[in-house]
RNA sequence: GUCCCCUUCGUCUAGAGGCCCAGGACACCAGCCUUUCACGUUGGUAACACGGGUUCGAAUCCCGUAGGGGACGCCA
């Protein structure tokens, strides 16, 4: 490929005012799988010139999301806050351009006249009254806004790349202001100065921006810049179809891996939710870079289904590294109280992880399935494992521990070993594996019990079958 | 209220005029596998919002209706 711009340059864009939302994580997943698709750019721009709203742990709240889900960026995090003079000069150019003016209409009085407007059930829009008037006629002591000059006549047409080409007669848009009284910018001015200083090529945004972007689309008009491309990407609902809220479930980036769930599973989810390429379900990394694109998005909103993400997470979980999955249990099974975490209980969790995953939807499933491990003797018992542990099956246990004593602690010998003990008993397997299970692992369910007495290892195996048998 | 957008199984989607009395996946139900729980596997229930056109033929094109969503700030 020869020198010169990319191609492609995508930036994702949030305010930091508060935790990256599950739809902020798929406008951020587009932006990255598109511009790696074409192999461009992807940029993250911090929209904090809302000083009273932005915080500093939101910013790295959304970073460390990013981060987490592998979303790598290019070049340096752009904070907006830092461009507000660049902003100040492009609204000075317009001025000199004569396709912005000052505005001497008070906050105040218009936030009257708007109240006005709706008492009386109307829309209020500002009427343009002070594009021609003389500046000298202005109230004393007010500072002007600047507002742009927008076009009266005609219509104003973008060609999104998700939903097609969108009109809107230009009589329903007013004059924005562009800069404040206090001459900081508005968000549709510094986007477009930002975008445009920036060489985004490609803007990738929710749905909610869709009607921002007609006046976006004037305020190039007015500098004589080109547009970048336009994609709105529909939103994200909850499961009922109304907006995603907290009694939904989780719905920001850090909650979803707090509650145990891959990252390449959360973006696996979030890529099919929107967007289809053939019958493929299941995509990691590498292959979602080089299938997605933009006309694989559908234009309606979709809703949010924990029960498919839930599922998603339990592929990944199986097809992920047993290593990763070890320290993931290993971590989370710190916070919990009573477990004895030492070199041997996390060998025994080590070993058992390969036939934990097959079982686990999320790493908190896997680790509560792990904890057993690393529980010390006596074990608590669950009600419907003690209800296993009956006299005649704790003489058995007893019984069974002298055999298990002269067994080799392979998966293949102890299933050998088990077999022939049921068989020289006159027991079915699960007489025997059943109250064996209870006793180990106090629970009636666990992996294989040849896994888990191996996992286990003798010492540790014939210390709790002790600890009941009679 | 005004403007803009959307509408295939409960959910996510495949489908770009005949391959579709609509395919896949999750969820759900039943069977199989089995020492438990999962996994896996087999089968099943289940959708083109509605009404008009256009066409030999429409889920696919056009128009209306209904429903849903978004936007209407000197917030982003």
């Amino acid at each position: 490929m020869a020198n010169g711009p990319p191609i492609v340059r995508t930036r994702f864009a949030p305010s930091p005012t508060g935790p990256l939302h599950i739809g902020g994580v798929r406008t951020a997943l587009f932006n990255y799988l598109f511009s790696r698709h074409h192999g461009g750019e992807f940029f993250l721009r911090i929209e904090d010139t809302d000083r009273e709203r932005s915080t500093e742990a939101a910013t790295q709240g959304i970073i460390e999301s990013l981060d987490w889900l592998d979303l790598e960026r290019d070049g340096q995090t752009v904070f907006q806050s830092t461009r507000i003079g660049r902003h100040a000069e492009v609204a000075g150019e317009l001025l000199a351009l004569g396709r912005a003016y000052r505005c001497y209409l008070s906050p105040a009085e218009m936030a009257a006249e708007r109240e006005q407007a709706r008492a009386e059930g109307r829309q209020w829009r500002y009427d343009g009254r002070w594009r021609d008037r003389d500046p000298a006629e202005a109230p004393p002591g007010t500072k002007p806004a600047i507002r742009l000059k927008a076009p009266r006549d005609g219509e104003t047409e973008i060609d999104d790349l998700v939903q097609g080409t969108v009109r809107v007669s230009n009589a329903e848009l007013d004059d924005l202001v562009i800069l404040r009284g206090d001459g900081t910018p508005t968000y549709n001015h510094s986007v477009v100065v930002d975008d445009h200083d920036m060489g985004i090529t490609h803007v990738i945004r929710g749905d909610d921006h869709l009607t921002n972007t007609f006046r976006q689309a004037q305020i190039y008009a007015a500098m004589g810049w080109d547009r970048p491309q336009f994609a709105h990407l529909p939103l994200i609902h909850g499961p009922d179809g109304t907006k995603l809220s907290k009694r939904h479930g989780a719905q920001f980036a850090l909650e979803f891996r707090a509650q145990g769930y891959l990252p390449e599973a959360l973006c696996n989810y979030l890529l099919r939710l929107g967007w289809g390429h053939g019958d493929l379900e299941v995509l990691g990394r590498e292959e979602a870079i080089r299938l997605f694109d933009l006309d694989g998005v559908g234009r309606a909103p979709s809703r949010m289904d924990y029960a498919r993400l839930n599922y998603l997470n339990g592929v990944h979980i199986r097809q992920a590294d047993d290593g990763r999955l070890t320290r993931e249990a290993l971590e989370r099974l710190t916070r919990r109280p009573g477990l004895v975490l030492d070199d041997a209980a996390a060998a025994r969790i080590r070993r058992l992880v390969p036939a934990l995953k097959e079982r686990a939807k999320t790493l908190e499933e896997l680790a509560d399935s792990a904890a057993f491990l690393a529980r010390p003797v006596p074990l608590p018992i669950e009600p419907k494992a003690a209800a296993l542990l009956t006299p005649e099956a704790r003489r058995m246990l007893r019984d069974l521990a002298a055999a298990l004593a002269e067994c080799g602690f392979t998966s293949e010998a102890l299933d050998a070993a088990l077999r022939a003990f049921a068989e020289r008993t006159g027991r079915k397997l699960g007489q025997v594996a059943q109250p064996l299970r209870a006793a180990l692992t106090g629970s009636t369910a666990s992996p294989g019990i040849d896994a888990t007495l191996a996992a286990l290892g003798r010492d540790e195996t014939l210390s709790r079958i002790a600890a009941v048998a009679r």
